[in-house]
DNA sequence: TATTGTTATACTCTATAACTATA
DNA sequence: TATAGTTATAGAGTATAACAATA
C-alpha cells in the first residue's frame, strides 16, 4: 500500500526523532559546504567557476551551446559569452554540424582536457594531505558516508 | 622523535596507500561539493551569497568594514557597496565608533536574525528530508563522517 | 513560422585609483 | 603622514529583447 514510502519507513522504524534527524541534517550540511569552500579557496584558480563547469560537461560529451545553457541553468547569451572566452583560451573547439547549419557542436581541445586533470590534481591534493592524517577507522567512516552522500547529491 | 607526525603516522601504519588516500579524498570531495550544490539550487535566494555571508560573520560579532573585507578576501569598495545594500535592505546598522570616529561599526538588525534563522531553517530542510530517508546506519554513519569532516575543514 | 545562435543593452558584483575625514 | 571609508571608473558575468541564419 505504500511502496512510495518504504525507504522513509526504514529511518521512521528505528524512532530516530525528528529533531534529531534536523540536527544531523544541518551539522552535515554545514561540514559539506565547509570543506567545499575551503577546496575552492584553497585550489588555485585556473579557470572561473562558471567555465569550469562548463569543460566539465563538455568532457561528458560534445553539446551545442544550447544544451550547454539548458544544463547550467543560465540564458544563451551568457552561454555564448562563456563558450567565446573558452574558445578564445584554447580550451574548447567549434565545429558546424552537417546535419542541421543552425547548431553548433562544442567539444573539448586537448590542451582542456590537460587543463581539467591538473586541476581536479591540485583540489584532490588539498584532501589529500587531510585524509591521510585520519586514522584507519576515520578513514573508513568517510569512506562509506562518502557513497551515501553521493547517492543522496544524486536523488 | 616524532610527536608532529603522530597522526599521520596513525593512517600509515595500516598501510593505507596513497593511491587509496588519493581516490578517498577525490570522491569526498566530490561529494561535498555536490551536496553544497544542490542545498544552494535548491534553497531560496532570499540575500544573495555573498550578502549571505557578510550577516554571518556580524552574526559572530559587530565588525567594521575593513574587517570584513579581510575576513571575506575582498576589496574595501567591495565590501561598502555590499553593506550599503544590506543597510538599504534594514538588515544591517550603522555606528560611529566614538573611539575613532574614521571607523564604523556594523551589526545584525532584528530582521537579519529572522532572515538567517529562516535561511538556515529552509536549506536544512532539504538535507532533513534526504537524511530522514536513510536507514539509520546510514545515519550514524553520516553523524560519525559530520565529526570528522567539520574538524577537517576547520583545520 | 519555429528554432539556433548572436548582438545590443542594461544591471550587478568585482577591482584599482583617487578623494575625504580623522588620527 | 598614515588610516578608515567612500566615490569614480572600468572589467567581468548575468539577464532580456531584438536580430540573423537555417529548418
Amino acid at each position: 500500500m505504500t511502496p512510495p514510502r518504504a525507504r522513509s519507513r526504514r529511518a521512521a522504524d528505528a524512532g530516530l526523532s525528528p529533531s534529531a534527524v534536523s540536527a544531523l541534517a544541518g551539522e552535515l550540511r554545514l561540514a559539506c559546504m565547509r570543506i567545499s569552500r575551503r577546496v575552492r579557496f584553497e585550489s588555485p584558480h585556473v579557470v572561473a567557476p562558471h567555465q569550469f563547469s562548463v569543460l566539465c560537461r563538455l568532457e561528458e560529451a560534445p553539446r551545442t551551446p544550447s544544451e550547454l545553457a539548458e544544463i547550467e541553468k543560465v540564458s544563451g547569451p551568457s552561454m555564448t559569452r562563456t563558450v567565446a572566452a573558452l574558445v578564445e583560451r584554447g580550451l574548447v573547439a567549434r565545429t558546424d554540424d552537417p546535419a542541421d547549419r543552425r547548431q553548433v557542436i562544442l567539444s573539448l581541445t586537448p590542451a582542456a582536457t590537460t587543463v581539467l586533470k591538473d586541476i581536479r590534481r591540485k583540489r584532490d591534493a588539498w584532501m589529500s594531505v587531510r585524509v591521510g592524517h585520519l586514522t584507519p577507522a576515520e578513514q573508513d567512516v568517510l569512506r562509506q558516508a562518502s557513497a551515501i552522500l553521493t547517492r543522496v547529491a544524486n536523488e
